[in-house]
RNA sequence: UCCUUCUUAGCUCAGCUGGUUAGAGCACAUGACUGUUAAUCAUGGGGUCCCUGGUUCGAGUCCAGGAGAGGGAGCCA
């Protein structure tokens, strides 16, 4: 018999229809007149409470189904007797699947610490919070495209492997076909790449903006969405060495649209999500965040603080005093001042015009000379979650600030021609994806908000 | 990578100043209970005290080294 999914059986139009169900246990309650079968589908985080008379079954069935069983329940959907569900089933037919031995498998009905079900990421999806991040990362990335989408831009294929060094964004995982015991060598003892597959040295890709602008030249307006690699030794809630990223890239736009394009789409995204996930959102309010909800409807509410480097830096020197680390024009701002201006302000804010030393070489130069066009957006409890700027277009002083920052020039000679030929003002910026889940979810570790983490020193799953 | 805290039953933890046979709750098993909601009640089984070495009559406890995890910082998204 067809199954239907436990979201439409949980619906009051479901009561009276005869339906299957098909799903793990969650839990098993009862005694020997009745026993109550909780199951969960994953389409839903609530569960589909299934009431069977003991009488009816062949006890060593019923005894195999315990919690984490997968089964097949047939009955019809009545209106439930009890207080916590709308609809129940009472059942007519039971079959399982697979049984999920009591004595070791490790989820349990009751509390499990995050970093235990990190262990055991195979299984941790099975939760209520694990089957309310990953539905939410879906409707994330499903929105994602829908808003760039309905708005014109194009989903552009940036390359996962790359053949330059230079995109200046962290260290890389090299991609390499060679014999990592016996390399071929050079004369001078370097490991010759012209042996290699790609006949040169080639990195796993620590952002497609490179790519993205070469995109923006031809179809205006493009977004990239893919996997991004860092090979960093970053041991933090925030980071991973493998995460997705979100990098618009627009031509004809200048930092002020770039900010527009930020702050609406974060808007767009937050509103999508307490729109179709708002179920699980709750359950993450209710479990880990009671603020979640708050925090997110007042992002909504109110418009982003915009403000400079300079101007933010004139905010924190007269509180100089509240801060471990020095507050000065020219140094780069530390978490503690990021949060500092968050709080502050009570809100997203976003920062601009940074000192050009402290960014990276493809960001438009001011005419005076000191600052370039960036754009940081900081968010509460969270930091940056999105860095971007307006990219330099004039070849001359592209080419100049890449030899002051030594960026070889032959590795990016395909990059420099954007701006011999056609070349014209466009801006962009990278969204991290588990940065924006973390905020929508509430959760605290960017671990649990992708299925399987890869952290330095652990590639399990 | 740096600072800091932690590692005891399947899970979450307690274990005092080093002292006899290492405890609790939950989970699990068995039984009871006429509709439960993390059901409840009774009984029971369950331990490489992270690893290696040291101090000591004696180490879960103290010391050294190592591994893993959490939090904070840096790097960034």
């Amino acid at each position: 018999m067809k199954h239907t999914p436990v979201k439409v059986l949980l619906q009051a139009t479901s009561i009276g229809n005869m339906a299957t169900v098909k799903g793990w246990v969650r839990t098993k309650r009862g005694n020997k007149n009745v026993a109550f079968i909780a199951i969960n589908d994953g389409s839903i985080i609530h569960n589909l409470q299934c009431v069977v008379d003991p009488s009816q079954y062949d006890e060593e069935l019923l005894k195999r189904i315990g919690t984490g069983a997968c089964v097949s329940a047939t009955g019809i959907i009545v209106a439930s007797q009890g207080s916590g569900q709308a609809t129940e089933m009472q059942v007519t037919a039971l079959e399982l699947y697979g049984e999920a031995d009591a004595e070791t498998y490790p989820l349990q009905k009751k509390g499990h610490t995050l970093e235990f079900l990190r262990e055991i990421a195979h299984l941790r999806p099975r939760t209520n919070t694990f089957g309310a991040v990953l539905r939410v990362r879906h409707h994330m990335a499903f929105a994602i495209n829908k808003f760039f989408n309905d708005q014109g831009f194009f989903y552009l294929h940036t390359p996962i492997i790359t053949g330059s060094d230079a995109e200046g964004a962290g260290e890389m995982f090299r991609v390499s076909t060679l014999n990592a015991k016996n390399p071929p060598l050079n004369d001078d003892g370097t490991i010759n790449y012209k042996e290699d597959f790609f006949g040169k040295e080639t990195n796993l890709t620590v952002s497609g903006q490179l790519e993205g602008e070469l995109g923006a030249m031809a179809l205006g307006k493009i977004y990239t969405f893919g996997p991004t690699f860092r090979a960093e030794n970053s041991n933090t809630p925030r980071h991973l060495a493998e995460f997705w990223m979100i990098e618009p890239e627009v031509a004809f736009n200048e930092l002020e649209d770039n900010m527009n394009l930020a702050e609406d789409m974060l808007k767009y995204l937050i509103a999508y999500a307490l729109e179709h996930c708002y179920d699980d959102i709750e359950f993450l309010n209710n479990l880990y965040d009671k603020e979640l909800i708050a925090r997110l409807q007042s992002v909504l509410a109110n418009p982003f603080k915009r403000m400079t480097y300079t101007e933010a830096i004139e905010v924190l020197i007269p509180n100089i005093g509240k801060f471990e680390f020095p507050v000065e024009w020219g140094t780069d701002l530390q978490k503690e001042h990021e949060n500092f201006l968050v709080s502050h302000f009570g809100g997203p804010v976003i920062l601009t015009d940074y000192p050009k030393h402290i960014k990276a070489f493809y960001m438009k130069q001011n005419d005076d000379g000191k600052t370039v066009r960036a754009m940081d957006v900081l968010f509460p409890w969270i930091g940056e979650i999105i860095g971007g700027s307006q990219r330099e277009e004039n070849h001359e002083k592209l080419l100049t600030r890449m030899n002051e920052m030594n960026i070889p020039e032959h590795d990016l000679w395909w990059y420099l021609e954007t701006r011999k030929f056609g070349t014209c003002p466009h801006a962009g910026f990278g969204l991290g994806f588990e940065r924006l889940i973390l905020f929508v979810t509430g959760m605290s570790n960017i671990r649990d908000v992708i299925p399987f983490p890869r952290t330095p020193k652990n590639a399990e799953f």
